[in-house]
DNA sequence: GTGAAAGCGCTAACAA
DNA sequence: TTGTTAGCGCTTTCAC
């Protein structure tokens, strides 16, 4: 009796469909990769074998002699608790998730909470089972960019990362723009005493919205800066202490609309009238959050969706082996609406 | 000159690693695969050239022969605009998370919006890149579970699943039971008009929570009843048409706490005073939503976080090829606040 | 255009 | 306890 042309999991390997075919083992191959080469009879009864097979092709196999797996890794470290509660890590997947299927590559998300998790993480992006990994919101202290940086793994970062041999690839928001806007179009409404509510100091993305605000008010006293952690929660207690340390202030730039939604709640509950007697613009402009706030939210817009987008697609041109892409930096506007 | 021990994407071998210590390969494989059978000094040979070489084994390689992956997808097929707003998408991970971490397991989150995603899936589930699948949110009509059924996949479902072969490992709340209950409060506190927003009717989640509510009153007339969507927006919407065709009902059970919220919006717009005039109830008792809507929601309570737990134990308890364990249905309880 | 054969990096018998 | 050997299922030269 013939070999079983099974494999041990009992699905039918390229042997058992290249015998059904009538044809070798290799030029089952070149049709199952599409190679050009290989003639029309023996194509058509290789995808008879294959669809009356079932025939699924073994991945672990297959990348370990090419040495690819068409699978990217989306590493997020950050707590669980925003990443599913800030409608930015939403829409920066989605993005990246459309724009990994157009390049036909799998997603792999990495949800990274703990040290053992970047332990976990670290060998997974080690083990060559991804081409190549995105990662975003990124801290100081995240491991995960130099663990990629040695074992040489194809990266993109979304939000400027913290290494810097000057040939990371990513893609940002122009956030100190963004926010040197919303705080000049604050001064340009008359108001004066104007604080902010910046994010998590260990992130660009905060310290560049710090350094759009100081742009434009470049000596505000500390007391009219507070930092917070980009959730409504963080943003309350940011407009409380701000309320009690600089009762004077007329207007507020909160980072994020989720910490000028806490700063509202806030406001409204010491008694004090937006846009009246403080002014509150936020950032981000998440249909989720800006258009739902009372009073809605004057805010920075930014497309997240399409930063995720072209995240993706400057990691496929990398592993294409195409020259190196640009970094990106994309505009945002303001979208001014009933806060200031 | 020897042969490289370094494979071809430049990273040391399990050869470099052996070549070093002075071993042959296997008893560098039985130290990295835990094996007891190896001498003190073999080891620690072994454990120094690993570390010396940064050596991380090459996981295609190892499945290949192991015909596993010590990975797991998680298949999410659900609008991404639910998955990233509604908070038990993000419990329900991070329990999953949780678990599958515990289990030595590397979690994979699938996220599948549109039928090409979910032909990529397919392919992706039976490629064998993971040893298994965990599934919630399924739809009447999602796929996967029969692929994964016809693959031999082993598969444990959060919900009852739509195949039923008997054999299908879930874990499930309590839903008919939750609703009963929170239907029973209503009619207790002399409730007698009682309306119920519905989730969509082709998940069981839907069905067995309008069961619950049927329970109580089974002679509700249609206009009591209305379908929606499980958003906050579809919340609203059905509240609205509550109102205009039974203009005289006092209470409402949904069948989720966000579009409870939603109702709750409709309500004040239309100038109802809750629970004055209408009291409302959730379902889910999400603390993102349920302490902060006006009035915080009466809802029924159930542990997400911990069913996902218990689903990733499942899944891993069949992988180690133990006894095929119970599906579990989990407890749920009422949980009054203001609405109601 | 096609097949034979080599080998990706690893684990697991089987011997020693 | 250790080494030798035989593959896992696939792609890819290299001849023909």
């Amino acid at each position: 009796m013939a070999e079983s042309p099974y494999g041990r999991a009992g699905r039918p390997t390229l042997e058992a469909v290249a015998e059904l075919a009538g044809v070798s083992r290799a030029t089952a191959s070149r049709v199952i990769t599409g190679s050009p080469r290989v003639s029309a009879k023996s194509r058509a009864a290789v995808e008879a074998a294959v669809s009356e097979l079932g025939y699924v092709p073994n991945l672990a196999a297959r990348s370990l002699v090419t040495q690819r797996t068409d699978a990217v890794a989306v590493v997020v470290s950050e707590p669980e608790s925003r990443v599913f509660t800030d409608p930015f890590f939403g829409a920066m997947i989605r993005g990246i998730s459309r724009g990994l299927a157009a390049e036909g590559l799998q997603m792999l998300l990495l949800m990274v909470q703990s040290p053992e998790d970047a332990e976990r993480a670290a060998r997974f992006l080690s083990g060559g089972h991804v081409d190549g990994a995105l990662m975003y919101s990124l801290h100081r202290s995240d491991p995960l960019p130099e663990v990629a940086r040695q074992v040489g793994l194809p990266t993109a970062y979304g939000g400027r990362p913290w290494t810097n041999t000057g040939t990371e690839l990513y893609v940002d928001a122009d956030n100190r723009g963004g926010a040197r806007n919303a705080v000049t179009y604050l001064r340009d409404q008359g108001r004066h005493a104007v604080a902010t509510i910046t994010g998590p100091l260990d992130q660009f993305v905060s310290i560049d919205r710090l350094a759009g605000f100081r742009d434009v008010f470049p000596d505000t006293r500390d007391e009219l800066i507070v930092a917070a952690d980009f959730t409504q929660e963080g943003g309350e207690v940011a407009m409380d202490l701000l309320l009690a340390q600089a009762p004077e202030l007329d207007a507020v730039f909160c980072a994020s609309d989720l910490m000028a939604a806490g700063a509202l709640r806030s406001l409204r509950r010491h008694g004090r009238d937006v846009p009246g007697d403080i002014a509150v613009v936020g950032f981000d402009d998440h249909d989720q959050v800006a258009r739902w706030t009372d009073p809605p939210l004057t805010t920075i817009h930014q497309d997240v969706e399409l930063m995720g987008h072209e995240l993706a697609r400057l990691l496929a041109t990398v592993l294409r082996g195409e020259p190196t892409p640009e970094s990106l930096v994309m505009p945002t506007r303001l979208v001014v609406r009933a806060s200031a």
